[in-house]
DNA sequence: TCTTAAGCGAGACGGTACGTCACGTCTTGAA
DNA sequence: TTCAAGACGTGACGTACCGTCTCGCTTAAGA
C-alpha cells in the first residue's frame, strides 16, 4: 500500500472540514454530498473517490472524532487505558463516549441516518463495541456480554442524546450513562 | 366523520399486505412506494391518501402489529395488565415486545429506516416508552426513567435483534432482555 | 393518449427555451442539462422525463424549428407543397433547408454531437431523407436515391455551415446549395 | 528532433494495434481509453502522452489508415497520382476512398465520433478536401469548390457507409460514388 | 332507480441527491 | 534525470424514489 499522494491527502482533508462545517451550519439532515463537494472545493467524483458513497464520508469523520479515545483505550493511562480495574475502565469509557456524543450531535445524528442498517459494520463502532463487550464480560461473565455492549452504546443514539442534553445538558447525560453502569457494574463486581 | 368507504377500507388492507409481503420477499432494504402500490394493484397516490408518508406506512403496519399488545397493557390481564406490581407488569411486557420483534425483523428495520430521526415521535414507540418509563419510575424512582426506558427499548432494534434470533433464537433475545430486566430492576425493588 | 397536462406542457416549452437561450449565449458546446434544467427553473428529473436524454431534447428542439417546412412540405402551396413539379419542390426545400440552418447553426451542432451515431435515426432527419429520397427517385431513377438524399442532407452539417456563412453569409451556402441542386437535377430533367 | 526512442516507438504501435482490436471486437461505440491501455498493457498516461487525446488517437490511426492513400496522390502512378487528366484523377481517389471506408467502418465511425465539431481540422480530412477541391476546381471553375468537396467526402460518413454496404456491400457504395462523380463532372468536362 | 357531487384511484409529474463513467492530469517511483 | 504506470480530480449524465397534483371514475346519498 503506497503512501496516499499529497493532492489526495489535502483533498480528503479538505472534504472531511466542509462535512464538519455543514453539518455545523445545517444541522444532521439533508447535507448533500454536491453540497461537501462544492464547499470544499473539490468535483463530487472526487468525494466518492475518497470515501465510497455517503455511509463512507460520515463513518471517516466518527473515526476521526473518536481517534482520540481509540488510542486512549489501546494504550493510554488508566483508568481508561489499560491497567485499570474493568470497572473503572467501563465507567471512564462510557464517560468519554457521552462527551464526544453531546459534542458531536450533529455528526452522530448524520452517521446514524446514512449508515442505517450497517450500523454494526462500522469499525469505530465495532470497536467500541468489543471494547464494551470486553469489559462486560469481565464484569459479569453470566450476561449475555454482546447484548449488553449494543445496548450500552444505545446510550449514544443522536436522538436520544439531543433530547438529554436538551434538558439537562451533557451532565444529565453522563448522569444517567454513570448511573447506567453503575447498574450493570454494581460496586460488588469485582 | 362519515365512515370509511368500502374501497378506501379495501386498499388500507390491501397496501399493507403488500407491504408485508415485500418485506417477507426482499427484506427491509429497498421496498419503494411504488413497489407496493404496483404490488397492492393500487395507484401510488393512494398509498400517500392512506398513509401520509413511508414513514407513515409503516407505522401503521408497526401499530396493527403491536394492537394485541397495545389492548393487553390498557386493560388485559395481568401480568401485562394493570393490576400487578410493576416489576412482573415490566418483565412481562419486554418479553411480549421480545416476542413480537423476533416475529417482525423486517418490519422493525423498515420501521427504524423508514422514521430514523423521528423514531421518537412514532406513536408506538411513545405508548412502549411512556409504559416502561412508568413502570421503571415506580421501581427506580431515583433513576433517569426517561432515560431508561428508551435504553430498553434498544432491545429491540432490528439489526440487533437479527443479530440475537441469528445465533441463539428468539431464546437468546428473551434470556439477554430478562435478564437486562432483572438487573435494572431487582427482585428487591418492590 | 390523455391530453399533456397543463404544468408538464409549461415545463416542457421553459426547458426548450431555456435551450434556446443557453445555445444562444453558448454555442452548441457543453451545455449540460443540468444547466438547463437550471435554467428552466426545474429539476434535472423533469429534463429527462420530457425528452429521455441529451438527444431527446435537441430532436425535439430540432422538430419545433423544422414544423413549419413539415407543415408546407405536407400540405402548403408550391413549390414547397405537393402539387409542382418535382425539381422545383428540391430546389424549394434546399432553399428552405438553406435558410433553417443558417438560422440555427448552434442547435444543428448540438445536435450533431448529442446524436452522433443516431443522426439516421433522428424524425426530422428520416423526414427530410424520404422527402429528398422521393424527388431524387422522380427525377433521376437511375440514381441510388437514398444515397443522394444523404448527401444533399450534407451540406447542413454543422461546420460546413458554419463555414460557409462564415465567409460569404447565408447567401454562399444558398447559392452552392441551389448550384448542387441543379447539377443533381439538371433542367433537362422533367 | 531526436529519433522516438525504441521502446517509446513499441508502445506507440502497442496502442494503435489494440485501439484496431478494441474496435474490431466492440465497434466503435464506447471504447474507453482505459481500455485501449489495458489491453495496450501500458498505463493511460502514455496514451495521452502518445496522442495527446481521444481524437488524436483515432486521428493517427486513420492517418496511418490513409497513408497508402496518401503516397499514392502524391507521388504515384496515375490515375490516381499526378500527371492523369483531373476527371480521372477524381474518380480513381473517390473509388479509393470507398474502398477504405468500406473496410474500415469501426474506425471511421470513432473517429467521427471523437472528432466531432473538429472534423475538419483533422490532418487527413483536410488533405483529403484539399485533394478533392483543387480537382473540382479545375473541373467545375463556376462551382464552389470548397463546398462541393466536403459534399463529396460526405459519402463516407461511418452511418452512411455502413447502410450502404449493410444492403448491397461495398459495390453499392462505389457505385453510388462513381455515379454521384459523374454527375458533378460529366464527361463532357475536360 | 336515476342524478349528482364529493371523494377516491391511478399514475404522470416535479424535484433532489446519488453514484457512475471516462476523460485528461499529475504525482510517484523505477530505470 | 527522464519516462512509464496508474491514482487522482472532475463534472455531466442518467437513475431512483419520494411526495404532489390532476383528471377521470366510483360511490353513496337524495330525489
Amino acid at each position: 500500500m503506497a503512501a496516499e499522494r499529497a493532492d489526495a491527502a489535502r483533498n480528503r482533508e479538505a472534504i472531511l472540514r466542509a462535512t464538519e462545517e455543514l453539518l455545523a451550519l445545517h444541522g444532521p439532515e439533508r447535507i448533500s454530498l454536491d453540497a461537501v463537494a462544492a464547499r470544499a472545493g473539490v468535483g463530487k467524483g472526487t468525494v466518492f473517490r475518497r470515501f465510497g458513497s455517503r455511509t463512507g464520508l460520515f463513518q471517516s469523520l466518527l473515526a476521526e472524532r473518536a481517534a482520540r479515545i481509540r488510542a486512549a483505550i489501546d494504550g493510554g493511562p488508566p483508568p481508561l487505558g489499560p491497567g485499570a480495574p474493568p470497572r473503572d475502565r467501563l465507567l471512564a469509557f462510557l464517560d468519554e463516549l457521552a462527551g464526544l456524543a453531546a459534542k458531536n450531535i450533529a455528526l452522530i445524528a448524520a452517521h446514524e441516518q446514512a449508515c442505517a442498517a450497517d450500523k454494526h459494520q462500522d469499525p469505530t463502532y465495532r470497536r467500541w463495541h468489543d471494547h464494551l463487550a470486553g469489559l462486560v464480560g469481565q464484569l459479569r461473565p453470566e450476561a449475555d456480554a454482546e447484548f449488553v455492549a449494543h445496548l450500552l452504546l444505545g446510550s449514544f443514539d443522536g436522538e436520544l442524546v439531543r433530547r438529554m442534553t436538551g434538558s439537562g445538558g451533557v451532565d444529565r447525560l453522563r448522569a444517567a450513562v454513570r448511573d447506567l453502569a453503575t447498574t450493570v457494574a454494581p460496586e460488588s463486581a469485582r
